[in-house]
DNA sequence: TAAGATAGTGTGTAAAAAACACTATATCAA
DNA sequence: TTGATATAGTGTTTTTTACACACTATCTTA
């Protein structure tokens, strides 16, 4: 099966900056590729856009194929098209991010890709492609957007202290916070539901747990309301 | 002549949003499709990207080829990708947004198009295709984006003074701002130049005219200068 | 039961944003 | 030439927001 058209055509592909965090740092998930070119080097999920489906649903089932991951946050970041940008041929990508928590998402590496693996952000190998430069624009991006959009909720279980939800802000932010100013601040928003239930198994005094509260976010949204930290 | 391929792919365009200020209100340039779909219905500019064409360059080229426009202030603004977007085939546009100020750029609908006009911006014809989305699109990120980068400039001739650099920001805020406060805030930048001369023509007191220094705001751009307004 | 770890809480100070009004200088028309 | 009109140009006060800062409470573990 071949297909013929009368102007060429580059080619069109969606790659994802998947986020996570963990204990010590923000993480990305990376694969290794299986194939020509760059086969063995580490790159970032994604694959060929087919006809009739739209570059969000390129990213997620590429990433679905790749990592077994499904149902994330997923944003479009920028669209690369370089022509030099692929040896083999003009490869647009159009780039997204994801924030995913890792308590509720494991990652396998499926048939398409040999391997896949996170790795800190301040530890990454070398890429494929143009991979390093659209890993540090989604870095820049994720940066800029959790000042004004509360975003961190993504990277976090559905229950979690304050404290964590901090950490996530000092993580992606590159600084530290003052615990008594973030909790203000965050907590004045109204977008987070206190809950009768505090951690469990830690070593000293247990926090209380809160939620992320979407409707009383929509809401708000609709409202103009700004969230900026 | 024609290319085959092993596997479909959609096509690719740029379309440009480009905004320009009269003294009444924003415009949006807009030209009549010279042929179907949508023959004879307003549209964005912009065009099929070719191999081997950064699609900014696509955007660039398809601007002066159908509007005479060039050499302009262009940044990418969003990738829209759904397939039912153009009757005739799944066609990803890569869309632009374009500041342009009027004295210097005077528009001529060349032969790729039957026609190129300004639009007000509250007073927009029905458009082919999803343009209506993208300038709305294109619309929301001017507004957010002059809001924390000076590039109300490239809407201005070279010399201007602060009465009009105001009104632009009026124009795309959509509201009233203090004059005190305004010059306050613009002038504390360091990014404008004040002249030795004053208008002319005016049946008022002239008043002094400025020019972006385009040095210094690069060296403040540098060294994470907040342009914020 | 003492040591260690984090939870949880309020106020004062500094910086930034917003509100606000008058005098000066030019043009234009009578 | 003079009065009407139109915009230029200029500081201060008030309000809001951001930032700095330290102690007591509660739980765990040894």
């Amino acid at each position: 099966m071949s297909y013929t058209y009368k102007y060429a055509k580059p080619a069109v592909t969606a790659d994802c900056v998947v986020f996570a965090l963990d204990e010590e740092d923000l993480k990305v998930l990376l694969i290794q590729r299986g194939q020509e070119p760059f086969k063995g080097q580490w790159a970032l999920p994604g694959g060929f856009a087919e006809v009739g489906e739209s570059l969000e649903d390129t990213a997620r089932r590429e990433l679905e194929e790749e990592t077994g991951l499904k149902n994330v946050f997923l944003e479009q970041l920028y669209t690369f098209s370089k022509p030099e940008r692929d040896p083999r041929e003009h490869v647009i990508t159009v780039a997204y991010y994801a924030l995913v928590n890792l308590a509720d998402h494991e990652v396998h590496a499926s048939t398409d890709a040999s391997n896949a693996a996170w790795f800190g952000i301040d530890d990454i190998p070398a890429l494929a492609f143009d991979h390093d430069a659209i890993l540090t624009t989604a870095h820049e991006r994720l940066r800029g957007k959790i000042s004004y959009q509360p975003i961190g909720f993504e990277l976090l279980p559905e229950k979690f202290p304050l404290r964590i939800l901090q950490s996530v802000y000092e993580k992606i932010l590159d600084r530290d916070l003052d615990k008594r100013n973030f909790r203000k601040k965050i907590l004045s928003m109204g977008i987070l539901q206190e809950l009768d239930e505090i951690e469990t198994d830690v070593g000293h005094r247990a926090a209380r747990l809160y939620r992320f509260n979407k409707q009383e976010y929509d809401r708000k949204v609709e409202q103009g309301f700004n969230f900026k930290m």
